[in-house]
DNA sequence: CGATTCGTACTTGTCTACAAGCTGTGGACG
DNA sequence: CGTCCACAGCTTGTAGACAAGTACGAATCG
């Protein structure tokens, strides 16, 4: 009775270990189940997981190089922090992908890429419907992304994602600490972003994603400001 | 007498093997001794490195994440193929990087910032002058880079340093096919962009970052395409 | 009583072994 | 003669074991 025989039938096919692991460790740091800062051991994922330590420092080594873990040598590897006090480098390259994805899908789309958008448009706006600020973070980043690939620069596209990945536990924080009301008026910027990209109004297209995400960059790091001024004020 | 007792002592720390075999493959792939499309043998690599296959696979999923290997599943891993069909993609991202980061190096060097980037600027002149063209791939980069440092955005920075160094092999194969003199005007711009920078005119800083990137990709996509419509009319 | 040094336990980095999956060849059958 | 299937060899993915390096605590010395 102290073990099952065969708890969990391991019908998992070879080669899909480390990706399974990978992608539940990803999901729970951008989740922010796993804290940042957190200390990572790989023992105890190995058991959790039910492989071995090879298929885990596998899926850490990718982590490591999206940046999501920091591995110490010789030492524990812990979750990345979140570096707040350059917050405003990370939504200069946010708000400046957001621009030249929208442009570029403004360009280059073509009329079947639409389809695409508006399902993740249509699904963003349900999310701010009902007032959940998880699900809203992930439909954005889905509206986002899918703009991005109509716009079919790969090296956008990759750079775009893993911002996105990033902000996915900034924004995170934001509403964990912060409950704001989620905006109406997002879900009307991005129809109209729509709206720019349809007819190949590059500059409108432009100046709406940067407003787009000014606005967003601006709540933020308002927010972040004003904590880091009270903790100096400690 | 068939095996040497200690032919070579292993004098490499615990923690030094993965990252020597990551560092050995890098320059390989990027300087083409790894030819794209070449296939990767674990076991081989193991034995010409001396260390068993754990280290060799922790680096080729580093190199992987990196894109510069692709990694069949059950299958052989390869170095990453060169996109030539979509290098007009690649070069729109480089130049709006070359802007990017010299637009904020106008903006937030600090003088000392300067000196690591006269320094590479002297030795990328000096590459010109002696017509190395692998030494001018490399001071270039060096180059942008310390300009990029100088910007203070790390985000911008990963991201450049990513292209660039994919654009390591892209100007090795172009100066291996096509054996281009090495146009001394790009060490003008260098210096002209150095004195916007420090004057922080941003304005210039960019216009001279975005006439100098287009010129680059202007010579090496002309090359391509004709090879490429080369090949069509065969 | 405090600081330093030694020892112990734990964690990671590497190695070796084994099993699953793919590739290519050979033979049999239509 | 062409096509399909089975087997063999090889490569990768995973497991488990071992060694090195680190951190923490205890004991000893000043």
């Amino acid at each position: 009775m102290t073990e099952e025989p065969e708890a969990a039938p391991p019908e998992r096919k070879r080669g899909s270990g480390a990706r399974m692991v990978y992608d539940s460790l990803r999901d729970e740091i951008l989740d922010l189940v796993l804290p940042p800062g957190s200390a990572i051991d790989e023992v105890q994922l190995a058991e959790r997981f039910g492989v071995s330590r090879t298929p885990i420092r596998e899926a850490l080594v990718r982590l490591a190089g999206e940046g999501l873990v920091n591995t110490l040598p010789n030492r524990s590897t812990m979750v990345s922090n979140i570096d707040y006090l350059n917050l405003h480098t990370y939504f200069d390259a946010l708000v400046l992908m957001y621009r030249v994805t929208t442009r570029l899908a403004a360009e280059h789309h073509r009329p079947a890429d639409l389809e695409p958008i508006r399902a993740a448009q249509l699904q963003f706006a349900e999310a701010v419907a009902a007032q959940d600020a998880l699900a809203m973070i992930d439909t954005n980043a889905a509206f986002h992304t899918a703009i991005a690939e109509a716009g079919r620069n790969p090296h956008f596209l990759a750079f775009f994602n893993r911002l996105l990945d990033q902000g996915r536990r900034i924004l995170r924080i934001y509403y964990n600490a912060y409950e704001d009301r989620l905006p109406q008026e997002f879900v009307d910027e991005h129809e109209a972003m729509i709206a720019a990209v349809e007819r190949r109004d590059v500059a409108s297209a432009d100046a709406l994603a940067k407003a787009h995400g000014e606005q967003i960059a601006h709540k933020v790091q308002s927010l972040f400001l004003r904590g880091g001024r009270l903790d100096m004020e400690l």
